[in-house]
RNA sequence: GUCCCGUUCGUCUAGCCAGGUCUAGGACACAGGGUUUUCAUCCCUGCAACAGGGGUUCGAAUCCCCUACGGGACGCCA
């Protein structure tokens, strides 16, 4: 596989949009997979929303989803500037090349593009007025995911405004052309304006790269694409929700593309490994959240420790748990790493590990008082817990089993569930004997014995 | 309105290019069951789709045509 040379060429906006990333996420893998280069090249010709701010929210959001760049915004390159509002002599220069070749001519102020064929004017029912058109020789665009797709381009199109400023087909096509683009992959939003860039590419003189347009993202509910609206629909939404990036990296992948052989979650690497243009869907595709849920929980389960503590530090003190004990913090974030299906839950999760004054679960309460004699049970789980010396998951279970056997029962069973919820006040958790030992004696059995006080009746 | 692209379970999709192995496979979700101290995990089972019509063929989800529906483009936005 030849080394590709990708771009990814958004326009800030302010907001890192689910759609975009996706596009740029392809181009990433592509790179990687063919060993190539990864572009960010950032079209921020026109416009006053161009800021400093929005270019931060691309950049950061970039570099939270992993997708590092081989040339581009602060990293530089050999093809540079990689901001087209600093392109100007590039462009005039090919502006100029298209004059010479009696391919553009000036109307009201603008640049135009000269389409070649026969004109002829006639009424357009979208314009609601008489344009001239050309009959133009149909372009064939060669698209990896589509295949063929013939298409003419009917009108002379601007390619310079009025202001001087040239337009998005024009630079789009000239940025690709002196940055040794090979693979365009970009939205199919844009399969319509490709003639227009193979005329222009044409009558430059350049050959084609290679065309990929993937499909779009579609709104769960709804018709339409995925708005730019709302939440849920950027990228920063996602990292404010504490997903993990590679939790969304693998559900954006598994969104228009698939491997073929049943596999859906993947390590970075597999993905780098086995995304290929050809697995790429031709239908538009619609956000499912629940998925993304569910590969995130997935990917949780396979971090190791060190990252999944990592990861769980800044979610914790955004939430103002107190984690001035390390050692402890980290096992118990250990004992939750399997439980949890989110990070964002996880504050909640481990609430009782770091606060006496933890609540307790109303539903669950009424559980276990609706059956037995859940005091009497735990006056005895009490006693025989006070018995152990060495506090360790082993010594506990022992202690368990012999409170069993004491009793005439074959397993502890009946004593797990008020243990669990006096001290915990949940009904669910992690494993008990585990829990209770990194709880350590002496908050279990102070729990223990302030819960007929503490529990409100 | 014109042009372009698409259409397999509710959703993401495999299969289509090289027609038979498809009583259409997987995953999410949902429902039921089992394991379990746990509304967690895990395991099992179930539910559920080739948009419609015509053609080609011994045979079509797969090839061709038409229709319908969905999406996109038609800007001196990108």
């Amino acid at each position: 596989m030849s080394q590709a040379r990708v771009r990814f060429a958004p326009s800030p906006t302010g907001t890192f949009h689910l759609g975009s990333a996706r596009t740029a996420l392809f181009n990433w893998l592509y790179a990687k997979h063919t060993g190539g280069t990864f572009v960010l090249r950032v079209e921020d010709t026109d416009r006053e929303r161009n800021t400093a701010e929005a270019l931060t929210v691309l950049l950061k959001g970039m570099r939270w989803l992993g997708l590092d760049w081989d040339e581009g915004p602060e990293v530089g390159g050999d093809y540079g500037p990689y901001y087209q509002s600093k392109r100007s002599s590039v462009y005039k220069e090919h502006i100029e090349k298209l004059f010479a070749a009696g391919r553009a001519y000036e109307k009201g102020g603008a640049v135009f593009f000269k389409l070649e064929g026969e004109r002829y004017t006639e009424y357009d029912e979208y314009h609601k007025a008489e344009v001239e058109k050309v009959r133009t020789e149909p372009q064939v665009i060669n698209d990896v995911v589509r295949g063929q797709v013939v298409r003419a381009e009917e009108r002379d199109f601007v390619i310079v405004r009025s202001n001087g400023q040239p337009v998005f087909h024009l630079v789009n096509v000239v940025d690709d052309i002196t940055m040794g683009i090979t693979h365009v992959i970009r939205g199919e939003d844009h399969l319509s304006n490709t003639t227009k860039h193979c005329e222009l590419f044409q009558a430059l003189g350049s050959p084609l790269p290679v065309f990929a347009h993937i499909p779009m993202i579609l709104n769960s509910s709804g018709p339409g694409k995925m708005s730019k609206r709302g939440d849920g629909v950027h990228v920063e939404d996602y990292e404010r929700r504490h997903f993990l990036p590679h939790g969304l990296v693998n559900f954006l992948a598994l969104l228009g593309w698939n491997s073929k052989d049943d596999q859906e979650l993947f390590s970075r690497d597999e993905l780098i490994a086995k995304f290929d243009l050809h697995g790429i869907q031709k239908g538009n595709a619609r956000f499912d959240e629940k998925k993304l849920a569910h590969i995130n929980t997935e990917q949780i389960r396979r971090l190791p420790e060190e990252d999944f503590l990592e990861l769980c530090i800044p979610v914790l003190q955004s939430a103002g748990v107190d984690m001035s004990d390390g050692a402890y913090s980290e096992q118990v974030l250990l004992l939750c790493q399997s439980k949890v299906r989110s990070l964002m839950e996880l504050p909640d999760f481990v609430a009782y590990f770091f606060d006496e004054d933890f609540s307790f679960d109303s539903k669950a309460g009424e559980r276990l008082f609706k059956k037995g004699e859940p005091l009497d049970r735990l006056t005895e789980v009490r006693a025989a817990l006070a018995k152990v010396d060495d506090w360790n998951a082993e010594s506990l279970d022992q202690a368990f089993s012999d409170l069993a056997e004491s009793n005439g029962q074959d397993k502890p069973f009946q004593w797990f569930p008020v243990t669990r919820y006096t001290v915990s006040g949940t009904g669910g958790g992690p494993d008990l004997v585990p829990m209770l030992s990194v709880l350590g004696k002496e908050r279990v059995l102070v729990r223990m014995d302030s819960f007929p006080y503490r529990y409100p009746t």
